[in-house]
DNA sequence: GCAATTAATGTAATAACATTACATCACTTT
DNA sequence: AAAGTGATGTAATGTTATTACATTAATTGC
């Protein structure tokens, strides 16, 4: 019925986890919340966490040391460049496509003749929701 | 005689550090070359990258969790966007701008209605010398 | 000069994030 | 059933970063 390939238990419980969270969580707040499932240590978490990487289920924030669920559909892999925009007021992650910034950083690897394996594209800030309410607060708690 | 403000002790050891070594460093292995210099926690060093960074004169690199002393000079601040390319088999960092890269980030940033404070670029891969010289050895060891 | 203030420093302890090593279990293949 | 493979469980440890607190140095106002 589609692309997706199997998950081993912990795998399906650490992206059921990151799935239901509207904020990018820690491995260890992750197994904070797989203890009831009977998860113990935190190689359980990373383990199942590079699976999923693998596949693209799940992005690791290096800005924050945390990790979210992609928010595309699975059936198929996370193809191009994805960037982040994380809100440092709720927490919340924008995950987003740009083909002409993709373009440039290509052009900038054929230039220099730079083979490009991977690329981390943040950004941080304030999203809008946060900024409409002025006071800062957390406009959906 | 420059815009450049005066640099403690411990800021002006890190600096020169990171400025000597031809790869990144991770704030242990900097507090490893200044032993005899007298530092001797982690909190010395930590303390003096933070000002390193604030001014521009440092940048961390989040993906491999450390730090390279600013490629340009430092009479003025490091200005507009700025994007690391890190080879993974020399180590060795590219840092560079791309005025069109900065303007999609801008017009997407516009469009959300999102208040850009920070911006990771970070790509990774092998550098040119590395490509070339098949066997994958640093071409400058 | 000298108290009051502020900034930088030193030290220890601990928190937070991630990996290595090794034994075991489950499933498939033959 | 033996051999091979991949996932699991557990413990220990390694690595990165911060908190808390006492001290020292530089600055300011008197």
């Amino acid at each position: 019925m589609s692309g997706r390939r199997a998950l081993t238990r912990n795998q399906a419980l650490v992206l059921e986890v990151l799935t239901r969270a509207d904020e990018p969580l820690s491995a260890y707040a992750i197994l904070d919340r797989l203890r009831d499932e009977g998860l113990r240590a935190p190689l359980q978490v990373y383990r199942a966490l590079d699976k999923l990487l693998e596949t693209g289920e799940v992005h690791r924030l290096d800005s924050l040391k945390a990790f979210v669920a992609c928010s595309h559909p699975h059936d198929h892999p996370c193809t191009g460049l994805v960037a982040f925009a994380i809100c440092e007021s709720c927490a919340r992650v924008f995950e987003f496509s740009d083909s002409a910034i993709e373009a440039r950083f290509a052009a900038w690897a054929v230039e220099k003749a730079f083979l490009t394996k991977s690329t981390t594209l943040e950004i941080s800030g304030i999203c809008a929701a946060c900024r409409s309410s002025a006071d800062g607060s957390n406009p959906s708690d």
